[in-house]
RNA sequence: GCCAUCUUAGCUCAGUCGGUAGAGCAGCGGUUUCGUAAACCGCAGGUCACCGGUUCAAGUCCGGUAGAUGGCUCCA
């Protein structure tokens, strides 16, 4: 039978297609295509086939997943009894997961293997595909002894098979390049450890990261932009532009300097101007709370392991003279004793607290929607390993809102809110984010019926859009589903910044009502929403999109006006003193510097605007404006024509005017 | 939390084979008054992250702790 069927090489040439660049190809049109090594059997009338050439970016994943047999192989032979596990391409390169007994990798080992590497390429090997039956393929991996691979067939459904290139054999399902020769560009990046089906209760392997391009200029501009991201990382730049600082007595918890926190609250004020006209009220709710509150909430269960308990003198008399009285039997009931009597905690998010504030009244229909906004600091007790930079701390604030609202009017919400994040995101200038809506996970409270009408409610919004989204299986909150917005940050790594959430629970547990036009009695649903997110991580995200290069009306320091000698300092305060009283941000350098030192501090702190005054300046009373972002020197302006200029930078995009 | 790596002056980094601590920038004091990315001279600055061990001798070798970094897992 199979005599019959063409294989992609065969078809190819036959049309006159085939070429030495061809990959791979694809096979079926619009969302049913499939890709095939050439040399494998096509399915019966297959005719729509196109060739993957080496530069098309198809031929990515699979020269890379080539890539990574490859480096499998040049470990198992320079570290014999190392078992494989899984080795996928990844979005920018590839791993292979290894068990090496007794050992990890090194930075020389990794130079090693990519010199076997390049061994085993020149030899230009094919890559042969081989159906296997199960019973075979089980039989020739207990012989190999690869005990993954193993574990992985029995999960493995239909027609198996594996790749072969040289002596080297891999449980694989393809497709690969035609032989090693088109793997002419990669490297090896570093190492890492990482769970065997990613469940932290299984054993750790040993992870090796490379990555592959087509050709070496393309790996050249890779590691380039690479080298360029790290330039701009927000922790670097963060220290070197003085905007924040970390001390290990406060793990993970950043420090805002005055440059920083200038800023960090440039960015809050801007969304409470938004907060005004998108009809939200802002409040501000305690920072610790009796334990009850969280576990009304559902939190305590829920989300005890990233809670900061509050320890008190009283309480620990209290749990101290308890275990003396009744010495516990193990641990666990020690630790539930010490508990007990912790009365209180540190709150790790803001809505048990506005569900608490929307109680304390009795609410009308006329009051709905209910837009209570909080930029409430939080504390998360986030696992040592996991904190990075801005982006996971464990002490931040939320532009965190709370929508309460009638069932019918959540469409409408959701709607709003998404005009909100799309107009915050473009006065960031930043390109659209990418939409998730993320379902019930496996822990969570309330019933399923609750959960089927919170999806919904979520898919609608953003259907009513028009919107593309992904659907994110099982990665809500515990308490509802979320519409997740991410952004990437300079080095490709995607966040989520803005979330919109339903939530029927937290009304129901707080037994929330309001009172209808019929005088009846209704429970209001509760939306969760943040544009930034947490904005700590938002200041991370934008520090690197922005290069540190802040847009005037976020610069902590707009214009930064440098004499040419001391004879020009008294003028220089003067239009300082003038410009201030506009309301913006000025620096005067009057030290005794060259010219060329002051204006190089001054770049190097990427100021929006430098303003020269010598002679000239003093008399014309006005300023030698350079321009950071036209990175020119624009001229003599009259301090009222600064001031035009400027005013113009000075609010955000979308409020100007 | 797990695997790996790192931690030397405020910052960026040298420090050989284990032999007792260095530079540049920043800071401070002088000199220089200068027109668009670094003037010159001098001074000061260190419990080499912390705790312990090996050794005649530890920044250097070993163990532990903390913090950070790259991943894994987690992420409301």
């Amino acid at each position: 039978m199979d005599q019959d069927r063409k294989t992609g090489r065969q078809l190819l040439e036959e049309r006159g297609q085939f070429g030495n660049d061809v990959v791979a190809v694809e096979v079926g049109a619009g969302t049913a295509k499939e890709i095939f090594d050439l040399h494998t059997p096509l399915p019966v009338g297959a005719t729509e086939v196109r060739a993957i050439r080496q530069n098309d970016p198809k031929a990515l994943p699979i020269i890379r997943h080539s890539t990574a047999h490859v480096m499998a192989d040049a470990v198992q032979k320079l570290f014999p009894g190392t078992k494989v596990a899984f080795g996928p391409a990844t979005e920018s390169g590839f791993f292979y997961d290894y068990d090496r007994p007794g050992g990890t990798f090194s930075d020389s080992d990794l130079e090693a293997i990519e010199q076997k590497m390049l061994e085993i390429i020149e030899k230009d090997s094919p890559f042969v595909r081989e159906p296997k039956s199960r019973e075979d393929l089980i039989a020739m991996l207990e012989k190999m002894g690869e005990p993954y691979k193993l574990e992985h067939v029995q999960r493995l459904e239909g027609e198996l098979t594996i790749y072969r290139h040289g002596d080297w054999i891999d449980l694989c399902e393809g497709p690969h390049v035609p032989s090693t020769r088109f793997l002419k560009a990669f490297k090896l990046t570093h190492t890492a450890g990482a769970y065997w089906r990613g469940d932290e209760r299984n054993p750790m392997l040993q992870r090796i990261y490379g990555t592959a391009f087509a050709s070496p200029k393309d790996l050249k501009a890779h590691l380039k932009a690479l080298e360029e991201a790290k330039a701009r990382d927000h922790r670097k730049l963060g220290k070197e532009l003085e905007l924040l600082a970390f001390h290990p007595w406060a793990p993970a918890s950043p420090f805002f300097t005055a440059k920083g926190a200038r800023i960090y609250n440039a960015l809050c004020d801007y969304i409470r101007e938004l907060y005004d006209l998108h009809g939200y009220e802002e409040v501000i709710t305690p920072q610790i709370f009796d334990k009850e509150l969280f576990e009304t909430s559902g939190h305590l269960p829920a989300y005890y392991e990233n809670m900061f308990l509050a320890a008190t003198k009283e309480a620990l008399e209290k749990a101290s003279k308890e275990l003396v009285e009744k010495p516990p039997a193990d641990a666990h009931q020690c630790e539930h004793t010490l508990t007990e009597h912790l009365r209180f905690g540190v709150k790790p998010m803001n809505c048990p607290s506005h569900c608490l504030l929307y109680g304390m009244k009795r609410r009308s229909y006329r009051d709905l929607p209910m837009r209570m906004a909080d930029f409430g600091r939080l504390h998360r007790y986030e696992r040592s390993g996991v904190v990075q930079g801005l982006t996971r701390v464990r002490t931040f604030a939320q532009d965190d809102a709370h929508i309460f609202c009638t069932p019918e009017q959540i469409e409408q919400e959701i709607g709003d809110f998404i005009d909100l994040v799309y107009r915050v995101y473009r006065d960031f200038a930043f390109a659209d984010p990418k939409i998730f809506i993320a379902t019930r996970p496996d822990q969570r409270i309330g019933d399923d019926a609750i959960w089927d009408a919170s999806e919904k409610a979520l898919i609608d919004g953003v259907s009513a859009k028009g919107l593309p989204f992904e659907i994110a299986e099982g990665e809500g909150a515990f308490y509802g589903p979320k519409v997740e917005f991410h952004l990437k940050d300079a080095l490709g790594r995607s966040w989520q910044l803005g979330t919109i959430q339903a939530d029927f629970n937290l009304p129901e547990r707080f037994d929330l009502t309001y009172v209808a036009a019929d005088n009846s009695q209704h429970r209001p649903v509760m939306l969760h929403r943040a544009v930034l997110g947490s904005v700590e991580r938002f200041f991370g995200v934008l520090i690197e999109h922005v290069g540190g290069n802040f847009p005037a009306w976020l610069a902590p320091e707009q214009l930064a006006i440098v004499t040419v000698a001391s004879d020009y300092d008294a003028y220089a305060h003067e239009a300082a003193k003038e410009l201030r009283k506009q309301g913006f941000r000025v620096t005067v350098d009057d030290s005794h510097e060259r010219l060329g030192s002051k204006i190089r501090d001054a770049r190097l702190r990427r100021v929006p605007y430098i303003g020269v005054v010598g002679a000239k300046e003093a008399e014309g009373r006005g300023l030698q404006i350079r321009s950071r972002d036209e990175n020119a020197d624009i001229g003599f302006l009259s301090l009222d024509e600064f001031t035009t200029r400027l005013r113009g930078e000075h609010r955000p995009p979308s409020l100007r005017g």
